[in-house]
DNA sequence: GTTATTCCCCAAAACGTTTCGGATTTAGCG
DNA sequence: CGCTAAATCCGAAACGTTTTGGGGAATAAC
């Protein structure tokens, strides 16, 4: 390292303004043991000096990172088409900022699950808590939370709650309910749904609110009408004709996501029937494109970005050790727009 | 702190296998230098242990944390619609993880720029080089980035390399000339242009490719015809207007953003002008709602992650000490969709 | 038998902070 | 003046690693 630059130390500085390293210490961060004048003099040497205190060395010693981890499994290039995963991150990101934490970005795969524990990644690079999002209810990690309490974190979309774990959700059976419900206030009796996957957590969640709203209309619950397209553009696109091939008497669809009818919309353009004429589509999470495509698709809005806000309020709460409910639920919007029409 | 959670150190493992924490260390950092025997029993009882590094400790003596701040000033919620910051993330992302490192995500807004330096998050966080995305040419980081060259960085966007400085682009000229060439292609000699603002390296680049195009094909260059629409939505419906009103004789609209070009099928619509029929429209970009939206926009099409790749490769490269090209450029791609037709 | 070499190991210093437990000086008060 | 209290300051330990500079024992070479 032919090149080492210099950087000043807490060492520098006392030696600078004559004094100890302690009352340097004390006097930058506010300790009332301090005269007023020292710290004036010391605070203008650090100034004159440029000093930066380091972070690496003050955890070391204060255990404390100010670091949160936030592990997305949807950190990937498919992710850019729901931006479900983006916009969580920025609500994190921004209520981080705010409380003056920082951001380290943990991305999972189901190698690097293998591989490394959650709690190996927490642990290692100590960070204060973490964020979890994206997790299927079989996932390694998530039995590490559940288990090993020793750890603050927040979960989102997952329900559960303990000592050292919350979680933020949107009302995943409320949400689901009031779409079909619209789709039965529309005359739609013969409904099938697109479910996501089994392992997860709001697709058993919308599948009881779509229940309900057929129950509550006196429509029997058929579960050979509902298909999993997995979240995927092409797992709706598939669901779709299975749709149409096993239940030609359905008039609507209820999808557990936009992008997933989006494949359906693919469906139906393909065997040339019109939407919403010959079908009607609601989809959830009102992603971007679903106000922009053709026909512009009817959901219900769940807003990410408070997600990630308030996970990360919650999360720096419980680090705070503040007295706050661990359990945050957003409400859901039906937003209506042309995927749906009247039988 | 009355739950203290007891993590197990070196000295433990020291301890517990009956030598010196010196030993422990190298057996599991792998020198030559300690006997296979040990080296295996000190794995077992890391194993048994459950001991985990802790990368602080380590990050103070080796001064490298492992970890590459990502700042990005798009961080927020408009930059959902065109993710390209978050393709870029999960480029940066995707590479640093093959690699072994970590990402420390910075958001910066204006406020923060003024509040705290570019160098002094680095510094304090002592991340070992940082890629840096969104800037614009007058942002204060910018200065930073440009004087003080110790510090590893690269640009997405930004054409600047120093010793310490590389940066990451696609080819904006050849992208902008090809949109417009396609456009005159087809028989359009009224070309007006959609900018982003003057403060952007790309928005220069894109206007110089757009004069290109338009004097190898003999058209005079009018810059009269050139609006700025800063990369917004709105800002591409209000440029839109503006073409409509100030140049009748334009049928083609060449846009330094796909997002603007959505504004500016708004604005067409809301007169009632079919497009294309009545004008063209060639956009930059291609982010996901370009293909959806009706009609499906013609554009230029970069890999923002690849580009996000391709730093987190660089940087680390340099972080490495090898010697490669501090400059990438990548290529461009005309993806031809129902908003043009000729004339 | 002596010396050189190799192999294995260790004590201590260092990284840059914070914090604990005093120490010194000054002020207040009878 | 003598005592207590308050106001300032400081030395040293601690945080958990890596690294430096050996050192001792066994083995090989002569």
């Amino acid at each position: 390292m032919e090149r080492c630059v210099t950087v000043t130390t807490i060492k520098d500085l006392a030696k600078a303004a004559g004094v100890s390293v302690t009352t340097v210490s004390r006097a930058l961060n506010g300790y009332s043991d301090v005269n007023e004048d020292t710290r004036k003099k010391i605070k203008r040497y650090a100034e004159e000096l440029n000093y930066r205190p380091n972070a690496v060395a003050r955890s070391l010693v204060t255990r404390k990172t100010r670091t949160i981890g936030v592990v997305l499994s949807e950190i990937n290039r498919e992710g850019a088409k729901d931006s479900l995963a983006f916009e969580i991150l920025c609500g994190i990101n921004d209520r981080a900022v705010e409380l003056d934490y920082d951001i380290l970005l943990f991305s999972t795969n189901s190698k690097k699950q293998l591989s490394k524990s959650y709690a190996d990644l927490c642990k290692e690079r100590n960070v204060d808590g973490a964020i979890l999002s994206g997790l299927r209810l079989d996932d390694a990690y998530l039995q590490e939370v559940l288990n090993d309490t020793s750890f603050p974190c927040v979960l989102i979309d997952i329900p559960a709650t303990h000592q050292n774990v919350g979680h933020v959700t949107t009302d995943n059976v409320s949400g689901a309910q009031t779409a079909v419900s619209h789709l039965i206030r529309l005359g739609h009796r013969h409904i099938a749904m697109i479910n996501g996957h089994d392992e997860a957590s709001v697709s058993k969640e919308r599948l009881e609110g779509y229940k309900r709203a057929l129950e509550l209309n006196g429509i029997a619950f058929n579960p050979k009408r509902v298909y999993n397209g997995y979240f995927k553009e092409e797992g709706g696109s598939a669901a779709m004709y299975q749709i149409l091939h096993d239940h030609p008497e359905v008039t609507a669809v209820f999808s557990a996501s936009d992008l997933m009818v989006l494949g359906a919309l693919r469906t139906m353009e393909r065997i040339g029937r019109k939407v919403p004429d010959t079908m009607s589509f609601v989809g959830y999470d009102d992603i971007a494109i679903a106000s922009y495509c053709s026909p512009p698709i009817t959901t219900i809005r769940q807003d990410r970005y408070e997600m990630g806000y308030q996970a990360a309020q919650l999360l720096i709460d419980m680090l705070q050790k503040r007295e706050v409910s661990h359990k945050i639920i957003l409400n859901t919007e039906l937003v209506t727009r042309q995927s749906t029409a009247s039988i």
